[in-house]
DNA sequence: GGGTTGATGTTATAGTATATCGTTTTTTGA
DNA sequence: TCAAAAAACGATATACTATAACATCAACCC
């Protein structure tokens, strides 16, 4: 089954800068609407997360930081994250101690994730289905819900291809498949 | 409501001595029969992270095989956890960074697990409503699964009480249940 | 201006996990 | 039985992930 044309899993040819400024943007729309302060820095860090297509890890974001900011330590990436978890507007990836933008930040949710092995990605999904299997499990036990982690590895769609990967994507073999 | 006989939350009344030499001796037996080494030490291991009821840390394990074993260091934990965890007789909850044994160590699964936020006991389940609705998911968009990690926090049945936790799990106000 | 709050700078440290290499133990098979 | 091979373990060092604590700076309000 090939993916829709709304399938969650970019494609190599998609407009990235402009997937990027379009989040930010939401993004601001969202503070400005919310009164939290949406800073310069917290929009850096928020546009690099954006800018990798794989969910990146803490330290990665700040080497990339440090390129342009000098001062930047581990507290200023982990306060920036902080800031943008509360708000919504990423998710952190507990099997890769990383994070990736949140596809819906509009309103609050639990984020269930489609990790490819092969080239990285994350897929965002928001499956009433799965949410209903894990509350009907929870109250056969009497258990009280209140967070959701839900991580699915494998093989996104186009790393099936004979082919392998996309160009846009890492090598098969895995390397920097993180 | 109570949970039932058969409930994965432990009780404070449970033998629990009893409950980790069953564990013990099923591991035994499987690994007898897999031709797997289960040496002192990694029996002695598992023994210390089926003695917690709750996921326990590598460190935390670490500190408790020191006072028994001086030449523990973290490569003596973690070679132990490894080869637990390839035995599937324990699985990593990856929120927590973890620890807990295995319920149903015969088989090879995924541990879906509820984690109780007051407590910090984790129960496993194998709902095959939440693997077909993940398998749903997946199908959907053309991914196809290799791994899944499913860990649902909240408050377990007898931390819901009005007395609060059980005299066996631990206090209210959450000390000591992260 | 002075007080308050929130954000950031800076240094240090805690917590989690792995790399590497040497030694010991166990297994295997002649 | 013995030597070679494989597996487990000891020991040290280091990498990776995250937070504590306190100083400084900026914005805001009165």
């Amino acid at each position: 089954m090939a993916p829709s044309p709304t399938s969650p899993f970019p494609h190599a040819d998609h407009d990235h800068h402009r997937c990027v400024a379009e989040a930010v943007a939401a993004a601001e729309g969202l503070c400005a609407k919310r009164g939290a302060r949406l800073t310069a820095l917290r929009r850096r860090v928020l546009e690099l997360i954006w800018g990798s297509h794989a969910p990146i890890g803490a330290y990665d974001l700040l080497r990339l930081l440090s390129q342009e900011h000098e001062s930047a330590a581990p507290p200023t990436i982990y306060r920036a994250l902080d800031f943008l978890l509360e708000q919504g507007l990423i998710h952190r990836i507990e099997s890769l101690n990383a994070f990736v933008g949140c596809a819906e930040p509009a309103e609050a949710h639990a984020g269930q994730f489609l990790i490819c092995n092969d080239c990285g990605t994350a897929a965002e999904l928001h499956d009433e289905g799965i949410n209903r299997a894990i509350a009907r499990g929870a109250a056969e036990l009497g258990f009280a819900v209140e967070r959701r982690t839900v991580e699915v590895r494998g093989r996104c769609p186009d790393c099936q291809t004979p082919d392998g990967p996309t160009p846009d994507g890492q090598a098969p073999d895995g390397t920097d498949a993180g």
